[in-house]
Order: structure tokens, then C-alpha cells, then sequence
DNA sequence: CCGCAATTCTTACACCGTAAGGCTTGACGG
DNA sequence: CCGTCAAGCCTTACGGTGTAAGAATTGCGG
């Protein structure tokens, strides 16, 4: 059983919290390749093994960051708002929360989410389709829903906007020569353009679950 | 310059091109996070720097593997088709073609692809969408139907329903009694669903590009 | 057969996650 | 005040990583 840590003046003690926090400082400044046990101590004031004794293991703490994530969603949407404004609201909020930490994202995108929270909210989020849809299209539509959001926050995060890969990029003639579509459409591509385009596309498949929606009114 | 390679009778050289195959087995069989320069020079029978006299690095490496994968995708589809149908056709190959290397893809989908073969494949995809779109809006929904494909794909690869994360999985019990919707819909999100989820998602988008299309070619 | 360039290997370094176990410190009962 | 004990933290070590630097090998053209 974990007693109170001693405070002695010099300095805090070590805790989840403390390590959490600071892990999801490194990450953000530093990138998540960078990112290793030894400096997130260091930035601790401590040694990288001690970081043990809060987390079994690097795969602990990285589900910790994960659930710290889900923690930061807003409040699931108001009950008393039409179910399609819930629906839009929810995307919103998904892609919201997790772009704002980038460099975790790309994280988070890529493993399973199966913490307590985690499933918590995936609980509400298909509990909120399946008031309007019969279950198993529910289920489907949610998924879709998410492939979008998780696919947008992604490509937000780590796509084509994002910094260098690897090999150098194509010179601009090359560009404008051979792919003017694609030179002709980076402006779109662009950060501030983020907003718009997953509007679009939210819209898009909004309307498409408003009318599968209204099908199953209209039967009752 | 890259002399013509020397074949002796007892095993055949290194080449770029037997190096991306092995890696591409490599990463399939063992997984992402297992893949190391050791091990896929171990697998050809030389040693790990032998690698760095075709790539100059890892990274340029997997930038080949990119590329080798956009380069498994199908034919650009038909021109003789239907519009939307091609816009269809488009989506499906995409996702068939990514996901089929599923350890790879969730090095693909977070990465920026900007070799050539890439943005021959971008620039294409979005002369598809300016055919019936405007300028702007073909770029904005090329961007959100990709959102989708690429989400979509991701998280069958990588997703819900694949392997376990760190943390040991609630119980059944607790599943049953606290996430009852989620319980209920993991029937759904196992990996035969895979297909129809797509679909039913795919067709929402599509039924809601089409409507955009619509109005466009009305006030022709 | 020689020379040379293409190819491959050796060695080394800094960094990673983490297993095993030791040291330090502060709280508590006697 | 002192001994005990566990929590918290650190030391050391190991096997793994990517890759820089340069040596050794190989095989072909002259």
C-alpha cells in the first residue's frame, strides 16, 4: 500500500502524475522518437530507473499517456441537444482533443485503447448511435464515424503538412511540372486549411447519417 | 554509377530490390517494432552495414517500402466508368492494397509520402476529383475521403481489433456490466465485419460526394 | 595479371529499455 | 533514542538499436 510520499524542501517527489505531465511535455517538444525513459528522468531531476517503481514498464506509461488523453476530452455532449448536433459536437471534440498533442497522436492513432476510460467513452459514443439506430448499424456507423475523425486528426498530425521525410522533397519546378494537381491543391493542404476540410467531410458524412437516421423514424 | 551486379554460383547479391522484398517479409512476419537493419541483413546473409551501400539510411530504406507499396496499387481505374464509380473503385483499392501489409501500413499511414510514384498517385487521385468538382472542393473532399480510407485502414490494422496493448484487457464480466454497448458491438468490430463496416461508411461518403457532384453539374 | 572501383565486412560509439539488486531515507513501535 | 522495515531511488549491467569510419574482399576491364 502506497503511503504519503515525504515532502523534503529541496524537491517534489516522484508520482504517476509527476511522470505523466512530464512525459507529455517531452513528447510535444521533443518528438515522440525522441522520447525515451533516460530524458523524461532527467527532466524529472531523476534517474531513468526510477521511473520503475511508478510504471512496470515504457508500454505502461505510454497507456497511461493514452488514457490522460481520453481524459481531456470535453464533456460528452448535452443530452437535451438534437441527436445529430450530439453527433457532430462528438467529432469535433475527438479531433480537437487529440490534435492539440500532436506528437502523442501519432501514438495514440496506432494502439489499441482499451483502458477503463477509453471504454468508457467508446461506450457512450456507440450508446449515443444506437438511440436513433437499430444496433448493428449502429455499431457500423460509429466505426465509419471514427474512421474519419481518426483518420483526419491523423493526417492532421503526421501527413502530408507535417515536416520532411526522409528523402528530399521534389523541387517546385518538378512539382509544377508533373504533379500540378497536387502543386495547385497544397494550398488546401496547408495547417490553417485544417479546420475547413474536416468540416466538409464531417458534413459530408453527417448527411448521410441524418438520412439513414430518418429512415428508421419514418418506420416506427 | 551501379556497375551491372556479379552473380556467383553460390547466392546472388545484394540489390535494393532484394532488400525492400526482405524487409517487406521481414516486417510482415516478426511486426514493425521487431524490424531492425540486423535482423533483415541477417535474413539476406550478410551483415547489417552492407545495407547502408544501397540505403543510406533506415529511413530512406522505409521510404522505399512506401513507395513499394503505393506501387502494388491497381490500375488507376477505368475512364470509361461511371464518375462516382471510379471514385468508388478508388477507395476500395486503396484500402485492399494497404492493408494487406498490415505491420507496414502503420509505418505508411504515419509518415508523409512524397516520392514520386506518391504524388503521381496524389495527383491523379485529385484530377479525378476536379473533374467534377471545383478546384477547392475537389481538393477538400479528396482530403476527407482520404481521411476516411486511410482511418479506416489504420484501424484495421492496428485498431480494436488487433492484438493486446500493455495494459492486461478488462475481464468479460467487467465488460458485460460496465460497457455493455461496446460488449454487444465487438462482434462487429472483429476483422470478418472489416468489409461491410467499410462499405456501409464508404457508400455514406460517397452518397454525400455525389449530391456535391450533383449540383455542380446542374448549373452547368 | 594488375589495378581499381564496387561491394561487403569489422569495429566502435552512443543510445535504448529494463533486469537485478543495493543504498538511502523517513516513519514507527519499543 | 534506537532498531526495523518498507518505500523510493540509484547503480550496474546486458543485449539490443542505428550508423560513422574505415579496412578487407571481390570481380571486372585493361
Amino acid at each position: 500500500m502506497a503511503r504519503a510520499a515525504a515532502l523534503t524542501k529541496s524537491k517534489e517527489s516522484l508520482s504517476r502524475e509527476r511522470i505523466e505531465l512530464a512525459a507529455l511535455e517531452l513528447i510535444e517538444a521533443e518528438g515522440l522518437a525522441a522520447f525515451s525513459t533516460r530524458k523524461l528522468a532527467a527532466r524529472l531531476g531523476y534517474e531513468a530507473m526510477s521511473i520503475y517503481h511508478y510504471f512496470p514498464s515504457k508500454g505502461h506509461l505510454m497507456d497511461a499517456l493514452i488514457d490522460h488523453v481520453i481524459g481531456e476530452l470535453p464533456p460528452f455532449p448535452d443530452a437535451s441537444l438534437p441527436w445529430l448536433g450530439r453527433v457532430r459536437s462528438l467529432g469535433r471534440d475527438v479531433r480537437r482533443a487529440f490534435t492539440r498533442r500532436p506528437n502523442l497522436f501519432v501514438f495514440v492513432a496506432t494502439h489499441r485503447m482499451n483502458t477503463p476510460r477509453a471504454l468508457a467513452f467508446l461506450n457512450r459514443s456507440i450508446a449515443l448511435f444506437e438511440e436513433k439506430l437499430p444496433h448493428e448499424l449502429a455499431v457500423r456507423v460509429f466505426r465509419s464515424v471514427s474512421y474519419y475523425v481518426m483518420g483526419a486528426s491523423l493526417d492532421e498530425t503526421a501527413g502530408y503538412a507535417r515536416g520532411p521525410s526522409t528523402v528530399e522533397p521534389v523541387s517546385e519546378e518538378t512539382m509544377q511540372r508533373d504533379y500540378p494537381s497536387v502543386a495547385a491543391a497544397e494550398k488546401f493542404f496547408k495547417p490553417a486549411e485544417f479546420d475547413e476540410t474536416f468540416e466538409l467531410g464531417w458534413e459530408l458524412m453527417l448527411t448521410g447519417i441524418a438520412a439513414l437516421a430518418r429512415r428508421f423514424e419514418e418506420q416506427r
